[in-house]
DNA sequence: CAACATACGGAACACGGTTCCGTTTGCCAA
DNA sequence: TTGGCAAACGGAACCGTGTTCCGTATGTTG
């Protein structure tokens, strides 16, 4: 099979790195909405040449964040071996899985929206998230620890919603915490 | 005491009741977020009159469903004489506050939005509620039935947040469901 | 080095919230 | 009844942001 790509002109490869090192360095200050502008700015391109590499803004978001997106997925199956009870490494994934979000400003809030904008980075995430939570979800399911009827796409969004906000008098880590505690069977 | 406010002109009163109607109906079919100028349109005025008696867009919110959100608070009472425990009350006095959310098109987004717009819906919904929910929650506590510790702001926001997104795939009610079964003491 | 496809930049457009300002209209007093 | 004035109005204008278009520049290949 050859490589059918026929690779990409050298100033388009440059760029296309500026603008994910001006991505990443944006959202983490001004958060995942950064006007489109600013971005361009930083990288020192003009805005068409963002929607030339990413065709949406979530394509970016995803570029931006697929390495952390990918670890964390990975870090499933590690924990169910680690840990003392499937409940237990559900419990530690899911603060991972927490701690990623709400460190990226306006990421939840991107997850929850059902524009069509977004449509590409929820697909991702769920691509890659849905069957890591799954599998912890069914070990814990079948160690009898929690009801065994729990969605794993519907326990994700639902956590994803609740880092929403995320601030001193709204603390995403324990309310989730309540919500992981309320899987148990009593 | 005199009635200092001088009595709005005729057609003020008019254009305010026209106003509300069309949002009211503009808010059922398109969802709290609807353009101003469709609001604006339906009732038959020009957008600067809505600015003039909402400044924010979360004052319209409010004053259109205002009456719903004064009954969801006085229904705390309510329940919690009703009810066989007050974990039992807590739990209905929840339900009853998603069915009012989920089926208020964008209202959920709209009270996670820090964004200044929506201040005023805020501080309005927490004023109103959460002294509802916090004396559930001492109730229930008082009695033993969930740990003592629960913040009835935290807990608003929490199930705030979880009514966003709500469809066939993912449901509302269930996953405040198990928020709320959460809280209980073990 | 010529020619061509690729990629670029920024102006232009779309759209929604908000403000401004010239005009109209209800109200009250003469 | 009417004259005057403050209240209220309407819609154009402004601003910020996402998205597209098009004339131009540039890397690549023969």
């Amino acid at each position: 099979m050859v490589d059918s790509t026929p690779r990409k002109r050298a100033d388009a490869r440059r760029n296309e790195s500026a603008l994910l090192d001006a991505a990443a360095a944006t959202f983490a200050t001004s958060g995942v909405d950064a006007p489109v502008r600013t971005i361009a700015a930083k990288a020192g391109v003009g805005v068409a040449t963002i929607y030339r590499h990413f065709p949406t803004r979530a394509d970016l978001v995803v570029a931006v964040y697929r390495h952390q997106v990918e670890a964390c997925a990975a870090a499933a199956p590690v924990l169910l071996a680690a840990g003392p009870t499937p409940h237990a490494a559900l419990s530690r994934w899911i603060d991972l899985f927490v701690d990623f979000v709400v460190t990226k400003h306006g990421l939840a809030e991107a997850l929850q929206s059902d524009a069509t904008t977004f449509d590409t980075l929820h697909a991702y995430f769920l691509d890659h998230l849905v069957p890591a939570c799954a599998a912890l979800l069914t070990a814990a399911a079948d160690a009898g620890e929690i009801r065994p009827d729990t969605d794993a796409y519907e326990l994700l969004r639902a956590v994803g919603n609740l880092c929403v906000g995320d601030n001193p008098r709204y603390s995403a880590r324990r309310v989730v915490g309540l919500l992981v505690a309320g899987l148990r069977v009593h």
